[in-house]
DNA sequence: TTGTAAATAGTAACTATTCCTATTTAATTT
DNA sequence: AAATTAAATAGGAATAGTTACTATTTACAA
């Protein structure tokens, strides 16, 4: 793969924040470094990202957002900002009843907890 | 609220399958009883029915699909066919550790489970 | 240097969903 | 049963997010 300084400073953005941009949030971003670099240049890079397991993506709700941050994570939204929180979380749902009654392998998890964070607890 | 035959149908449609359909096969299959059924009719009457609580949404990844199951379940979503399978699980996170840790007060959960249905686990 | 294939910028196209408006219709009133 | 009225509809336009296309640029190897 050839270098790209476009992919670099892409790349950088995602993974010096923990706020889960969205592609146009990051598009805006990049063009503050680089004046005319294009949007579809945005999304095919943050695929190449993806794909090299640079980056991760997030399914919030039916936004897609992009996480650096590629440690086995789920997250903590909140319901009044909207904010999303990585979190470590410990869960142990009974796997082998899972196998069981559903004839179903687990591979991987994908938790979200919708609650209240910090801001919003009185 | 005014009787629409139109609802009536589109929710008969919804909750008479496991197969978690889109908006598009929920319009494709209405228009099958009522032939000129406009596709805005079709997301107006699943977002009504949704707000009434007969129906629920999934966001399957950045696809939205539509549930007739109202109970409180979670999905179990086959990597090989995408196949979603309701399931009841029984999570146990610690919740306690949430609050300490996040300072975040859990409301509810949504998982998703990766894995292989019995027809891709050989 | 020069050649080349990969990557880009800019734009068009596509998809899912929402919005708009004239018309239709369920339900109420006469 | 006819008239009234406001909710719901059909059909199409508009919007947002994303992908596809193509001529030009550029990283990098010879």
């Amino acid at each position: 793969m050839r270098y790209s300084p476009q992919r670099e400073i892409i790349k950088e953005i995602v993974c010096s924040t923990k706020t889960h941009p969205t592609a146009d949030w990051i598009y805006l971003e990049a063009k503050k470094k680089v004046k005319n670099i294009s949007l579809g240049t945005v999304y095919r890079n943050l695929k190449t990202l993806e794909d090299l397991g640079s980056i991760k993506l997030i399914y919030d709700q039916n936004q897609v957002k992009y996480d650096g941050n590629t440690d086995h994570h789920h997250h903590l939204k909140c319901s009044e900002c909207g904010v999303l929180i990585d979190a470590e979380i410990n869960s142990n749902f009974n796997e082998d009843r899972i196998v069981k009654k559903y004839n179903f392998e687990p591979q991987s998890t994908n938790f979200f907890i919708i609650g209240k964070c910090k801001k919003h607890t009185k």
